[in-house]
DNA sequence: TCAATGTATAGTGATTTACGAATGTCAGAA
DNA sequence: TTCTGACATTCGTAAATCACTATACATTGA
């Protein structure tokens, strides 16, 4: 069922040249963007058991408020983390299973590369900090 | 068997609070930033079914060679990819069946969201470009 | 209504990272 | 050996995205 999309147009070129796909590629890109800042993959993990405050997330962090509640709007807004309103709070969770999936996939194969990983030069951020 | 680099630190607070864990979501968040450009997801699916050589990987795409050569060599280092050199050509192609198994989870979660993904101004590419 | 608390939104740097162009390296062909 | 083709690497530039500080908004309780 994967790449059905590509499927579609195939008669003639199947494959993914630039056409449509690029739109979905794009859309792809940036959800993965959404969880490649080890804050908000931070977060995530914090929300993923029960929910959480803004104010409890922002006391898991060491950075501020402001960016924490960015942060966490990111992940709402990419569908990583669901939202619900109370009053003056605001809770946040993990209710898609998908989610904690995609984590663990990722750890097993960070697992399996940590090494070239952390010294890949095209995703670095600062090196380590 | 995850978080191991974090255990070298931590004997203690098992919960991702702050200290080690840090880390360990530096890591997993580069390795989703690798997946976090449009350019990389097209090379990666074109390199999902077949062995692909950097010029066929250069062809698919509508930027420099030297580019590419460095997209390929980030999803090699990141553990997405995986490179076998004959001669003075290179072949790429996605063996690790997790990748695949990330993206169709992505895309899932893309299709559901695609609309405020595409509004989330945290992870904004230009917007549309 | 006014003050306090929880969240969200500017405005402003600093850092990351994609890009093209130019250049370097190495293997095979001539 | 010299030339050619396939990849890799470096450099300068522009855009994206992080973070902080300050401020706005909204709800609750005096």
């Amino acid at each position: 069922m994967l790449r059905r999309m590509t499927a579609s147009y195939a008669p003639s070129q199947p494959l993914s040249a630039e056409t449509g796909d690029r739109a979905a590629d794009e859309l792809l890109a940036r959800f993965y963007r959404a969880m490649g800042d080890p804050t908000r993959l931070h977060l995530l993990e914090f929300c993923a058991t029960e929910e959480r405050t803004g104010t409890e997330c922002v006391a898991q962090t060491t950075i501020s408020q402001g960016r924490v509640s960015a942060h966490l709007a990111c992940l709402v807004s990419c569908g990583l983390l669901a939202m619900r309103r109370s009053g003056r709070f605001a809770h946040y969770r993990v209710v898609d299973p998908r989610v904690m999936e995609l984590i663990a996939l990722g750890r097993g194969l960070v697992g399996d590369h940590a090494a070239s990983i952390a010294a890949c030069a095209t995703v670095d951020r600062g090196a380590e900090r």
